[in-house]
RNA sequence: UCCAGAGUAGCUCAAUGGUAGAGCGUCCGGCUGUUAACCGGAAUGUUGCAGGUUCGAGCCCUGCCUCUGGAGCCA
């Protein structure tokens, strides 16, 4: 029975008869013996294993090279020597699957840039190997956050009939050949649909039948966006909560970041050591900061008070009214809080039509949460759940309340106060390894002219 | 989409307008309980693509492509 390497270093004694499975990253030979780096991926580390010549299929020592896989029975026994507490000794080696000089990766360290164009090689790699346990730890962990505090999980679609959800570009989606606009009610569903660019109005209606719910899933956008933050297919959660208000929102998301960057450090110990050596070296610090330190809350408002009298030279505006950009996000994060902050009442004027008129009149419950480095990475709001107030924000914003008909339902019947937000997984995963491009937090990547793999 | 920068060996990078190189990797040999081992030797190029200037272009000019960083849109 094969045993994962994971396992077997985290042994306590030695053993015997182990079998082992996994990909030779490196080998080194000796008068008489050779040492096998194996790693099959259950954790960074690799497994040295010592074969004697003689041992049985050891006449394919030469071809065992780096990037060859391998079965290895043997006994595990202490090291000998520094580096390393335990190995095993073959008594068995075979051959699976040998590579050829070309395989592209080194024992060296690569690029991010490089390994990207081999992206069905690269989670053979220390540093992806990293990102991708990482990723799957930390999707756990956002079942386990909601799961635990009784939120239902929601599939909701991903192809969607409304074309204006206001969240951005979308992908067509349909079976027709030549001009896909000329008959929409001959397509696949009888009308136009698209690839959704967000759960959350879906969301909404479970949250008012269910209470408390949670999406988990891909997004899509079709948006031109060329840099290190955006991509065209992502991941996003998206909890919704009835009975709730903008501060339980803002709650929620504040808990749920700090649950994050605590998971990551318990968890991914030695996957976050190899992230502070060759990606981020406060990658720890930054964490720990985040779990024990309260966010910083601060008005919209009272945000441009801030940036305005910061003295600061900004290359855009700060005026009431307008959208706060990059680095007046950066400013409020980095040097102003020194932690994650949260801006809340917006300006109705710059926010979707869902979101909660406040008494004044003039600002919505909109927040986003932002954390140095990426910016924002929840956005969220409490959202309208008065029927008249909802109809007059669409006529607002200029939208057919016709298209929305089942969702002003949610109002007509039994409406409740709720809230909720977004968040971009991948985003998350930069903020807490230090990865600086989505394009190495997506196991594939699809961005503008790039759908390889 | 806009601004800036970069495309040279498998990878990371050198190369005044004048014969295209190094380190690593690969291959061959040696040595060693080794640790991104070490030592010696060898092979490896349409200098992103297409034009242009020049006696001569990796280098200068034009267009295109790709990548990187920043910006917008956002998560």
């Amino acid at each position: 029975m094969r045993t994962l390497i994971k396992h077997i270093l985290a042994s306590t004694e030695p053993g015997d008869s182990i079998t082992v499975k996994g990909w030779v990253r490196t080998r080194r030979d000796s008068k008489g013996f050779s040492f096998l780096e194996l790693n099959d991926g259950s954790c960074l580390a690799n497994l040295q294993v010592v074969v004697d010549a003689g041992t049985p299929g050891s006449e394919h020592i030469t071809r065992l090279v780096t990037g060859a896989s391998a079965v290895v029975e043997g006994k595990l026994v202490p090291s000998p020597a520094q580096g390393q507490k335990w190995e095993l000794r073959a008594s068995r080696v075979e051959l699976i699957g040998t590579a050829d000089a070309a395989y592209p990766l080194q024992k060296k360290g690569h690029t991010p840039e490089f390994l990207r164009t081999i992206a069905h090689l690269r989670p053979r790699s220390n540093l992806f190997g990293a990102i991708f346990r990482l990723r799957s730890r930390l999707a756990f962990a956002v079942h386990q956050f909601f799961q635990e505090r009784d939120f239902v999980y929601v599939h909701t679609p991903i192809i969607t009939g409304s074309d204006c959800e206001g969240a951005g570009e979308m992908f067509r989606v349909t079976s027709l050949k030549g001009n896909i606009d000329e008959k929409p009610e001959a397509d696949f569903f009888g009308k136009k649909t698209y690839l959704t660019v967000s759960g959350q109005l879906e969301g909404e209606a479970f949250a008012c039948a269910l209470s408390n719910i949670y999406t988990f899933g891909p997004t899509f956008r079709a948006e031109n966006s060329n840099t290190a933050r955006h991509a065209a297919e992502f991941w996003m959660i998206e909890p919704e909560m009835a009975f709730c208000d903008l501060q339980g929102d803002m709650d929620l998301g504040e808990a749920f970041i700090k649950a994050m960057a605590q998971h990551a450090l318990e968890h991914c110990g030695e996957d976050l050591a190899l992230f502070a050596k060759f990606v981020d070296k406060g990658v720890h610090e930054r964490l720990k900061f985040v779990v024990e330190r309260p966010f910083v809350r601060v008005p919209y408002t009272e945000a441009i008070g801030i940036l305005k009298q910061s003295g600061r030279q900004f290359e855009f505006p700060v005026e009431y009214g307008l959208n706060l950009q990059s680095e007046h996000e950066r400013f409020l994060t980095e040097e102003y809080a020194k932690s994650p902050a949260t801006v809340f009442n917006y300006p109705r004027e710059i926010k979707p039509f869902y979101m909660r008129l406040n008494e004044d009149g003039k600002t919505v419950t909109a927040m986003d949460i932002l954390v140095p480095g990426i910016g924002e990475v929840i956005g969220g709001a409490q959202r309208e759940e008065r029927l008249d107030q909802l109809l007059d924000n669409m006529k607002y914003q200029k939208l057919n309340p016709d298209d929305y008909a089942w969702y002003a339902d949610l109002r007509r019947y039994g409406t409740v106060p709720h809230a909720g937000f977004g968040l971009g997984f991948e985003r998350l995963l930069m903020f807490l390894t230090g990865v600086s491009n989505i394009r190495d937090v997506i196991p594939f990547a699809r961005t503008p002219g790039n759908a390889e793999f």
